[in-house]
DNA sequence: ATCCACTTGGCAGTCGCTGCCACGTAGGCA
DNA sequence: TGCCTACGTGGCAGCGACTGCCAAGTGGAT
């Protein structure tokens, strides 16, 4: 497990502002990033050409350049080949919303979170073709959904400290409180990916939140 | 693809009422569901003994006495070894909803849904075990998610008819109240989990949803 | 008893993924 | 400048889930 392999997070996403990251530029970390950049750029083509099931590990490490065993030193699996680094998502939903005062409400709080990783996204057709990707692939969808519960798990202490007081199970109602969050994001997700991209994904997020929470 | 293996889908599962499947008990009917049973008893008993991703099934496959290529073609992926079909769910589910008087609301109907899903379960040690495993695997818990996106796709248009018309997209709310109402399931069967199966998931559903909704 | 349909097991192969080992090269040091 | 070490890389063998194919055995109907 190389240290090297935290660069690779930051291939094909915005940094977030403030974050130096260009310490040390050696021929070896140009060099990686280029290769990670050629495999992340491969591997996205050949996923919407012919289809993330039907694209092989091979396939991408041939045209890519490298070998497969180098790929899976770059990216531990084939989902990380869509989207870079996931866990990243993760980081910047918990930061953005720790960050914020401790007055804001928990939907407040929550909506800004998923806002600002909705922001991480290059371009507005990149993030179609991801997301596309995502809801028609089952095997990839799984794979997110998992991850993305891991975060949930995280999520759930901050939640808790933004939420009043109330008889039952405390954890049980931050945890509800998180996934219907996630769930308007999917269902908002979803939709923005059925309309071609047209709007904005807050924007249906919003509409969600509000059709469940009457 | 042989017809019988929907016979499989009754093996450690309680049956709907009214529907008959006694039809003609041949030997070679009774040995399948021998077969699929034991399968199905080993799997489970390795599964809680040494963990999910630990057991193989070539493990499985040689203590329930028949061969891997056999297990396969009882159960089609290593997922299924778990609770049997949960095509089921989805189902009961959907039969649950649609026989609904058109009057009762969306909430109202999911929350009936749900319940006859819960009811399915043998006994609660079962259930317990068999949720205990779901939540402490990631692995299953992505196919597990996955599956049950297909069901949410399937309510849709059940959804879809008992919602007020109004404003936005139709799709997306009822997708985000579909999504919403199984992330409170998910929410109340893991604290049900965590607490060591105290109480009524459907009460812990209740308190969820009474979270969300405010 | 015969024939057919069905089930079974074995074998080879695919694909994602990992551990291991040897090779080559970049970067630091004398 | 030349050497040494640490690191990146590729290849290979292997594992586990899963599939297709083929041969063999068995139940059931005529």
């Amino acid at each position: 497990m190389p240290l090297w392999q935290c660069w690779v997070n930051l291939v094909g996403m915005k940094q977030e502002a403030g974050t130096a990251t260009d310490a040390p530029t050696t021929l070896w970390d140009r060099s990686r990033r280029l290769a990670a950049q050629e495999i992340l750029d491969t591997a996205l083509r050949l996923f919407t050409e012919q289809g993330y099931d039907e694209t092989t590990i091979a396939q991408i490490a041939r045209e890519a350049g490298v070998s497969q065993r180098t790929l899976f030193r770059y990216f531990g699996t084939k989902e990380d080949l869509l989207g870079g680094d996931q866990d990243r998502f993760g980081q910047v939903l918990a930061d953005t919303i720790s960050e914020l005062p401790a007055d804001v409400g928990v939907w407040e709080a929550l909506r800004s979170g998923i806002a600002a990783v909705l922001a991480l996204h290059d371009s507005r057709e990149q993030a179609l073709e991801r997301f596309r990707l995502l809801h028609n692939t089952p095997s990839l969808r799984a794979g997110w959904l998992e991850k993305r519960l891991r975060f949930q798990e995280d999520l759930l202490p901050l939640v808790e400290a933004r939420m009043d007081a109330a008889v039952g199970s405390a954890d049980a109602r931050a945890r509800a409180v998180i996934a219907t969050a996630f769930a308007c994001l999917d269902a908002a997700s979803m939709t923005w990916v059925d309309n071609g991209g047209k709007g904005d994904i807050i924007d249906l997020y919003d509409a969600c939140l509000a059709a469940v929470r009457g």
